[in-house]
DNA sequence: ACGAGCGCCTGTCGGC
DNA sequence: TGCCGACAGGCGCTCG
């Protein structure tokens, strides 16, 4: 369940503690136990558990997708790509045969990454710029103007879908909120960047800035097995409604494939051109 | 520079 | 009921 929205989502739930669980700020790593190997981009394996041990978790942030741990001495970076999500446990429950990674914390809870579909990664490292670096600009940052977007976007000559899932362009907009910002601003996904207009590209700005605050504003989206508790799901516009009326026209929504990804648009309210 | 295809993985669902 | 393909919230890689 990871877009921008849910990694937010998480990150407000470990600080603020839910009515599950308490808040992890400030607990210290007891014990840390990795399940799946491969769920660990770096250290090696052997030497994760004695270096994460012991250190406290001092602030929970977030960069894009990334879940951004700072603990005493090193920076613990999760992203749940797919399947990924981070769960609160008390130490009295079975472990889920899909758990990666668990961290034992000194408040008696544990933390767990559990990941079925095992793309999730996590990092532990010194410096948390050797892996976020490359990362656009957030799309929530209001520093990011209206000028500066358009020059940026315009910089490319890319299909506005697949512009929009670079995360060097933009860091945290996945296929469902891209798909959703599109229509409201609408713009056809395979619109070349560079056509924009200013007025568009504006357009398209807060349309991203819409759907992202509605998604955190509703804990984000639950869909299929993956399940989380939010609700944005139930005020989807576009996507997964193929066939079903565009509730601005009343067109049937159209799919199509880019970059592998289902894509959902209308073909009415998005024209290619007009 | 850009886009298409593939690989990484497991699970669900619809059609036959 | 079982099997099979399509599909799924992501991204790194190679190849034209």
């Amino acid at each position: 369940m990871p877009e921008l929205p849910e990694v937010e989502t998480i990150r407000l739930n470990l600080i603020y503690g839910t009515k599950d669980y308490p808040s992890i700020l400030g607990t210290i790593i007891l014990r840390a136990v990795i399940l799946w190997d491969r769920s660990l981009a770096t250290p090696a394996v052997d030497k994760f558990p004695s270096r994460v041990e012991g250190q406290a978790l001092q602030s929970i942030g977030r960069r894009g997708k990334y879940l951004v741990l700072k603990l005493t001495r090193d920076f613990l970076l999760i992203h749940l790509r797919m399947s990924g999500d981070i769960l609160i446990e008390s130490e009295d429950e079975s472990i889920s045969v899909h758990h990666r990674m668990i961290l034992y914390l000194d408040n008696g809870y544990r933390l767990a990454f559990n990941d079925p579909r095992k793309f999730g990664r996590v990092w532990l490292v010194a410096d948390a710029g050797e892996i976020l670096s490359a990362l656009g600009p957030e799309p929530l940052d209001e520093s990011l103007t209206s000028i500066e977007f358009h020059r940026r976007i315009t910089s490319h000559h890319r299909q506005l879908k697949p512009l929009l899932l670079d995360q060097s362009f933009f860091a945290g907009m996945g296929n469902i909120y891209t798909d959703e910002a599109l229509h409201l601003a609408l713009l056809h996904p395979l619109l070349k960047s560079d056509q924009l207009t200013l007025e568009e590209s504006d357009r398209l700005l807060q349309s991203i800035r819409q759907v992202l605050n509605e998604g955190i504003k509703r804990s984000g989206a639950s869909i299929d097995w993956v399940y989380r508790g939010g609700d944005f799901q139930n005020y989807f516009r576009v996507y997964q409604r193929t066939g079903k009326p565009c509730y601005r026209c009343g067109n049937p929504i159209v799919r199509i494939v880019s970059v592998q990804r289902g894509t959902h648009f209308c073909s009415h309210c998005q024209p290619l051109k007009e």
